[in-house]
DNA sequence: CACAATTGAATTGTGAACAATATAATTGTT
DNA sequence: AACAATTATATTGTTCACAATTCAATTGTG
């Protein structure tokens, strides 16, 4: 009978890691559902969307420096950042001192972009959560010291 | 000038939304890399463990219901069913009282690999999170008011 | 200077996620 | 019973996400 185990108050404990998990994960998938109507009326998905708070934010980062800020690599980005090039939000420049990096620059467009982008989102997004500010900071707050746990922990 | 904004105290707020989707979808990304060689000894990818959970609590299921549970859709799942069905994990079946239905039910392997998933798994994932019972407890709680709320904007 | 090691992007292949559409079975209505 | 609406799954096409590999440019070392 040893592999004929029942639901032990054992495992509940055990059971939290996945069930964080989880929540994490499904909460990102209802996050998507609420901004794809609003990044549609951008032309943007989500991912493409965080690319353009990055280079709002700091325009001319290299493939790597991006992929630093939203931990994403080069195989996830090259792709993404050829399809906004090709819808003339950003341009590909290779770097004259170094040829072996890509530098993403906004276009007019691209920069323009900000201030409707800036009147549509945030709002909307508050509203979704039905969250307190103070709420919200708190999620905030503690999802990166988690993130930066796991990340830690897959490091070493 | 009036396109010409600088941060001001105001867009504070407004970003939180931004940032608690980023951190959220940024920790899923990282939890998904802490899975990853777990679920590797498994054969499993973290969507089809998923699946396998809510299996190992209840056999039989149909699609929709295992899409209830996930907040999948047939677009999803088919597929990814379909390949847990080539590697023996579990079986599709179509209902003989809903022609409609497709039932899954686990296969002996699929089964059995129950008590070797919870051997490597949870203790693992415990462990990368670096998290006390208490916090993990209250994240979980937060994150699944948060994406009720949101689930409920994208409905209404 | 030569040349091995490293770095930054790109490429290839697999597996999600989801919108939109299609199809077949079931249910509801008259 | 006929047939319109609904339901459950499947299919198609687009976009991530990432491991593994490739390739060219740069850096480090003797």
């Amino acid at each position: 009978m040893t592999s004929m185990r029942k639901k032990s108050a054992a495992d509940l404990p055990l059971q939290l890691g996945n069930q964080l998990c989880f929540a994490v994960y499904s909460t990102a998938h209802a996050f998507n559902r609420v901004y794809k109507p609003l990044l549609d009326r951008l032309g943007l998905t989500y991912p493409q969307y965080l690319v353009m708070l990055v280079l709002w934010e700091r325009d001319g980062l290299s493939v790597k420096e991006i992929g630093e800020r939203l931990f994403l690599d080069s195989g996830t980005l090259t792709p993404l950042l050829k399809r906004m090039e090709a819808l003339h939000f950003i341009r590909r420049t290779r770097s004259a001192e170094d040829e072996r990096q890509v530098i993403v620059t906004l276009t007019a467009q691209g920069a323009g972009l900000r201030d409707k982008a800036r009147s549509i989102v945030p709002p909307a997004i508050l509203d979704a959560t039905g969250c307190s500010l103070a709420e919200l900071a708190d999620l905030h707050g503690k999802l990166v010291r988690l993130r930066e746990h796991l990340n830690a922990a897959v490091e070493g």
